[in-house]
DNA sequence: CCATATGATGCAACCGGTTGCAGGATCAAA
DNA sequence: TTTGATCCTGCAACCGGTTGCATCATATGG
């Protein structure tokens, strides 16, 4: 009944007999209006519990303060599969940290194809920056998004850091290492490789970790148990099954991707081998489907929590202050009974 | 070097010399602008490439065109976990509904104790409408929500249609039948049921449906078979131990979703089970994950792009012309090997 | 040939915030 | 008592669109 509709500040400073700038500084705290003021307008904004305008205070400010996660509707059926299951376990952390900065996450469902697509958002003042993640960080993309100077960070960036763009990196080499060490040290002597697509850098300096740790026990790479997936179960399940064909003799697997590890057990266990008695199997990224697996998979752990929040608070820092962050983070081995 | 700085509707008003209101109604191509005069307006603003100020245009509209997505904040250590990899199959969907309506998703990250949320996010103007699935949509959300007549769509409402709010449903009752009348009919005489949380409307009517198959087949619910989990891998199988124990003569179970199914399928393969052979399973979903497990999984598809474009299209039906639009779309039996 | 309908365009207000600058009040120092 | 610094607050412009209404030119009808 006595709800009086208080929309706007100059609602407030009618009731407070102030001006409207002064309603706005006191709600944005600024030194300039006495404490008992600010006190008193921000008692009556919070009795008609008020809501500040966002679309108004953007266009004022001239910022968004809006990030946007970049994906691409590249799949048939859904947007997301399951293959975009570490993606997806990234954005919690993301939008928590956007939000405790008072940014807003939108999702950009975006055409690969088009060049434009960072125009669309940038230049129409809908988001402030972007959030890329392997299948969107193609180099087509991130050149037109330097040109245009767009506040962006990737995970995994392409290159070495020539380029002057944010990203947030994991220890691939370690990781791979770490990975290969492990299952030697198990005992293991023929350990496959099954990457993620060739070209991808990060597959690369995972290679590059399993060659070290071979090369370090005296081994050298077996070409014939190198292959390469495209990250989805269904690949990790094919590639197996060539392996094992070309390679029976094998008795281990480092698979860059749980979710291609888990194809790659349904395989091994359609052969009747057993996991890791027969042929021990190593995933990557720890997703939650790590530990539910049958057998719960050992893996190379990134840490997805602090990956979001790393991709959220840099480009925030880069956003507002120019910085260029890039940072690495550690990989560790989590082992559990796939080895 | 030819960038001139064009990038208000005034630039391209004084460079077609006109004046703002037709730049603006040009490009919103109102009758009132004469043809040649829209042309040549828009070859310029195409020359440019112009892109409209969208946070000015929505304070002027007082329109936001964007949804929120809403979302819990309630694992610990992700926002999203593979128990939600059913709403993250439906984002695809709708941000492409969304998009083609030219409509931005936003993922509104919120506290489900705070019942002012959704304030936060109307009041301020950020976003038109709300999106629940499952997880969010709590008595309590709702009825803040009804009250202050914000609009929104929810996946499986909560009750029949005696409230004013629009909804997108499964044929939840069909979908229970028709997994419960496939078991029997392959020869299965102890089907066991593994729901989602008992409080769940959806899940009450998967099992009246189970319950009307057994009837029809002369049998009657036993309830020791009766048990429910919440929705995740982890629940799954405990529940399934906890069947096997207690009537371990059980020959199939209908679980209410695939994660489940995947962890009850764990438990058997556990005992030592043979699935389909000892003991057939059902699950309900149809997600991508139901297609690469071993074995692959009978289900009930929902069709999950239907799901995400009809909520889309239906809330923006709501918000533009405030129709209450409820749906109950199909469920549809996929035979795998699972049974 | 004048009156009026019709079509195209411009003016100016408005959406709801932010902020540079001017100005009034208070108080201390000269 | 005057001067000037300090502290607060208000005025008004601005962000970049949209839109009701006025205006003006042309077309139509009597």
């Amino acid at each position: 009944m006595s709800q009086k509709p208080v929309k706007t500040i100059a609602d407030i400073a009618r009731i407070c007999d102030v001006s409207k700038s002064t309603v706005s500084r006191a709600l944005n705290d600024s030194p300039l209006i006495s404490t008992e003021t600010k006190e008193r307008i921000r008692s009556v904004a919070k009795e008609h519990n008020f809501q500040i305008n966002i679309p108004a205070r953007r266009l004022s400010l001239q910022r968004s303060r809006t990030i946007a996660f970049v994906v691409h509707a590249h799949y048939a059926k859904y947007l997301f599969s399951l293959s975009d299951l570490f993606y997806l376990e990234i954005i919690g952390a993301i939008t928590r940290t956007l939000s405790d900065n008072h940014y807003d996450l939108l999702v950009a469902n975006i055409d690969p194809h088009d060049p434009d697509w960072p125009h669309q958002y940038l230049d129409t003042g809908r988001v402030d920056g972007f959030i890329l993640l392997t299948s969107t960080r193609k180099p087509f993309h991130i050149k037109t998004l330097v040109e245009m100077q767009a506040p962006f960070i990737v995970w995994n960036r392409l290159r070495l850091p020539d380029d002057s763009y944010c990203s947030v990196n994991s220890d691939n080499f370690t990781g791979g290492k770490l990975a290969a060490t492990h299952l030697l040290q198990t005992g293991k002597q023929r350990i496959a490789f099954i990457g993620g697509p060739v070209d991808e850098y990060e597959v690369q300096l995972r290679y590059d970790g399993y060659a070290a740790a071979l090369q370090e026990n005296g081994q050298t790479v077996d070409p014939i148990l190198v292959t390469y997936g495209d990250w989805t179960i269904e690949s990790g399940t094919r590639k197996m099954q060539q392996l094992l064909e070309k390679a029976p003799n094998l008795d281990a697997v480092f698979v860059n991707s749980d979710l291609m590890a888990v194809g790659a057990i349904n395989a091994l266990h359609e052969q009747g081998r057993r996991v890791p008695q027969d042929v021990a199997v190593v995933g990557y990224d720890d997703l939650s489907i790590a530990q539910t697996n049958d057998p719960p998979l050992t893996t190379i752990s990134q840490n997805i929590a602090q990956v979001g929040k790393l991709l959220a608070q840099n480009l925030i820092q880069n956003i507002e202050t120019g910085q260029i962050i890039n940072v690495t983070i550690p990989a560790k081995l989590v082992v559990r009974n796939s080895t």
